[in-house]
DNA sequence: ATTATCTATAGATCTATAGATAATGC
DNA sequence: ATTATCTATAGATCTATAGATAATGC
């Protein structure tokens, strides 16, 4: 801007901006492109911070484009983050419908709550842990979000259908349990699935290293256990 | 500013404010007043939206003082939260204590878990519920704040002593458990306060209002025997 | 011709600081 | 004399917008 010297130097980093990105793409590689490396981005940074303690200038910098483009492809920050909690929504949401369906086909009119939590929880949590950073993000983001009344609101959207699923077939497996006691019990699922996504780091300094936040397997060997007991216990 | 009329109605204020607030008060008095109140305010907003969704001139405006004077009294807003994080702690940690030490001494050597886990749990849940607004608002802040990083931190600190309390008991009421399972199930159980701290309405809208976020007295009729089922089940 | 990306800039908001005013304290 | 409260203001940061530039698309 001051001098000629430096707007000499601008065709160098245009130079290396096409040698590195463009290559032959066409306009929808393009903005796909930009869009999945934006909502990469803001997922990682939501994650850690929030809704609020993330701006769009912050998104920008962090995958290294201009300020404006963010808002260019999202509009604002509130569309940002639904869509950040859309994009990998309706994979977790199928992958668990099916696991729940195969499970009601394999347990005939015998539906147990330790087999449908198996099915509900052990499918996402795998999802996370072996999906790579990206879903580990999405895990901590989603985390994050569940507390809060916007995030709430907007799981209530996404999440909903595949929760219904195995709240039915909770109730079938437990027919003489008061409704109400079904409901609070997925309360308790939900929360504990929901506070080992956002792998705090919390239990690490508990337990003085003996468990470690992002050791989803071990709390995959528990939990669908421990959740089963726990409704046993409640049965009236 | 403007006009020497708009000067002139400032003493009107003041008269109102002397009159609402002062009647005779020591700067000890004030100082604690001011104080208290500021409190209240960030307590109740960043409840609603976390640390970064809130700031000082928020709070200033919330309390309907001026924006400096969230600073004067706590220099930033880092130290502002600390602030509200510690200031009900001591309370909640020192009534589950007492709760749990008399829990020990009737139980004699023979604890159980979920003995051990009304006494956690039941307490904190009635302070919250028939304590006053104020510590609802101060248990939506700390759910809230449990599952971000920054608030899991301060957490370790002001919660450690009663919950390694706790701990220490569910130990001896579960002598062939391994320790990892235990720590796993502590992590379960907060998990559930938490979220049940937190109100977020979901529970209310997924069950169709069958069931209420705000209903904590519901939730202490469940949640120590569910937990207890849960730590039965992972023996091994 | 369309659209992905960038430049420039205005206005709003937030934090931070220096210093004034008006109480309480001895 | 000390301190609670307020005034005024500077600088940083964020959002929002208009419009330029440089690609891809027919």
């Amino acid at each position: 801007m001051s001098t000629h010297a430096v707007t000499k130097s601008k065709p160098s980093v245009k130079a290396r901006r096409a040698k590195a990105k463009k290559q032959r793409r066409t306009k929808a590689e393009q903005r796909a492109d930009s869009s999945e490396q934006i909502l990469d981005s803001a997922e990682y940074l939501f994650s850690k911070r929030g809704l609020y303690g993330v701006t769009m200038r912050d998104v920008a910098k962090h995958v290294g484009i201009h300020e404006t483009l963010v808002k260019y492809y999202f509009q604002n920050k509130e569309n940002l983050f639904e869509a950040v909690f859309a994009r990998r929504a309706n994979v977790t949401v199928s992958r668990r419908m099916l696991a729940l369906e195969e499970y009601e086909r394999q347990a005939g009119d015998k539906p147990t709550v330790e087999g449908a939590l198996h099915a509900f929880l052990d499918t996402d949590l795998d999802l996370y842990y072996y999906g790579g950073e990206g879903w580990m993000n999405y895990a901590a983001f989603g985390a994050r979000a569940s507390n809060t009344p916007e995030g709430a609101a907007i799981m209530d959207i996404l999440f909903d259908p595949v929760v219904l699923k195995l709240i039915g077939i909770l109730k079938r497996a437990l027919p003489t349990h008061p409704e109400e006691n079904i409901f609070w019990g997925y309360h308790f699922v939900t929360s504990a699935l929901m506070n080992t996504l956002g792998r705090t780091g919390r239990i690490d300094r508990l337990s003085g290293g003996l468990c470690h936040s992002d050791d989803f397997p071990a709390v995959k060997k528990l939990i669908a256990r421990f959740m089963a007991g726990g409704f046993k216990a409640i049965g009236r």
